[in-house]
DNA sequence: GACGATACGGACTGAGGGTCCGTTTTGCAA
DNA sequence: TTGCAAAACGGACCCTCAGTCCGTATCGTC
């Protein structure tokens, strides 16, 4: 069904890039100081391959995140309580911000690169998934009775798990990653009374 | 009294460089592509002697910031209500973070520079001025009975202030200065009951 | 097995942050 | 005033990277 199949080493050689950026990330902390170049040698390829397959280093970046978040997306999207649509709204609520913190909490140095990747006006907020996630969470807000605002307050809640505020909590200050949760699960408790 | 008072010229060419960048910042749309050579050519100045006085370019956006953020901060530290330290915390909270948001309307531009340019991890959190507001906003809600785990809500009000976010709501998105605020205020009230 | 289409790779470019160091200015002191 | 060391100047220079270009190699189709 697909329009244009790509060709057979083209594929290979996406899959060998995203390893091998997954790979440096890892090793090093951050994913701030790894080169296009070192990503490409990694994998064995030229970095014209690299941005042929992923357009920019920014591109690279959500790719790999993309993937990573995809998990998430099937357990929010068709997965059961409490994070599936069958989940009430009151509980949804408090389950969807646990898991983009849990998530962040695991991906904080990719999440960090990338947040900060999209450079010039508007970084994050017009990336994809971060629509996506603000139409959902606004979404369920808006069924609870007596919620003011559900644009903004998404918009709100989401930045409490900014990644860079996550990095600065559990990395930097060294809060444990059930302290934050609790304290995410407090905050948005005091919010939905 | 000074230790050590800084020699004239120097003086004259820091101020000549600090009104050259919030010139350029102002003419252009965004700091993000204003150049440190643009800066000092723009102030008839060596680039060395922009690097000797700010450090890096950093430095600069943060001196610029600093400037900009005085009268906010006399206002918060010796004003009068509602954002002096006379005023009773239930009222300050809503009142300091509708100065902050105001700010950064004000602002918008370099404040999204700055908070960018802090590269690596943890970003804008180790800014002296984010510490500083950060601290305050702590210790007043603190005296605000039945508000659980004030240090992390702190951040999460102020999350809701980040530069980016507000540039996307108010350029992005078009939403008016007092939407906003009112959005604001209402979430801040959301949360104090 | 041949030929057009597609992909490869790494040398190259351009941009921009930051440094270096020979020259100039300052300000103190004789 | 003049002398002189310390401080500041400035712009050529360097380095790191993201991103491009184009001659070569590979694919897949007829």
């Amino acid at each position: 069904m697909p329009e244009h199949r790509s060709r057979k080493d083209a594929a290979r050689n996406r899959e060998a890039v995203l390893a091998a950026a997954d790979a440096l990330f890892a090793r090093r902390g951050s994913a701030e100081d790894v080169t296009t170049a070192e990503v490409a040698a990694e994998a064995g390829v030229g970095k014209g391959t690299l941005f042929r397959a992923f357009g920019d280093r920014a591109g690279l970046l959500r790719a790999l995140y993309e993937a990573r978040l995809a998990p998430v997306r099937e357990a929010v999207e068709s997965g059961p309580p409490p994070l599936g649509p069958a989940t009430p709204p009151r509980e949804r609520v408090p389950a969807l911000l646990d898991a983009v913190l849990c998530f962040k909490l695991d991906n904080r140095r990719l999440v960090v690169a990338l947040e900060e990747s999209a450079n010039g006006s508007a970084s994050p907020y017009q990336a994809s998934h971060y629509e996506w996630l603000h139409r959902l969470l606004r979404d369920v807000l808006e069924q609870i009775p007596g919620t003011p605002g559900s644009d903004f307050t998404a918009h709100a809640l989401l930045a409490a798990t900014r990644a860079d505020l996550v990095e600065h909590l559990a990395g930097r200050e060294g809060v444990p990653r059930e302290t934050l949760r609790a304290q995410l699960a407090d905050f948005t408790a005091g919010l939905l009374d």
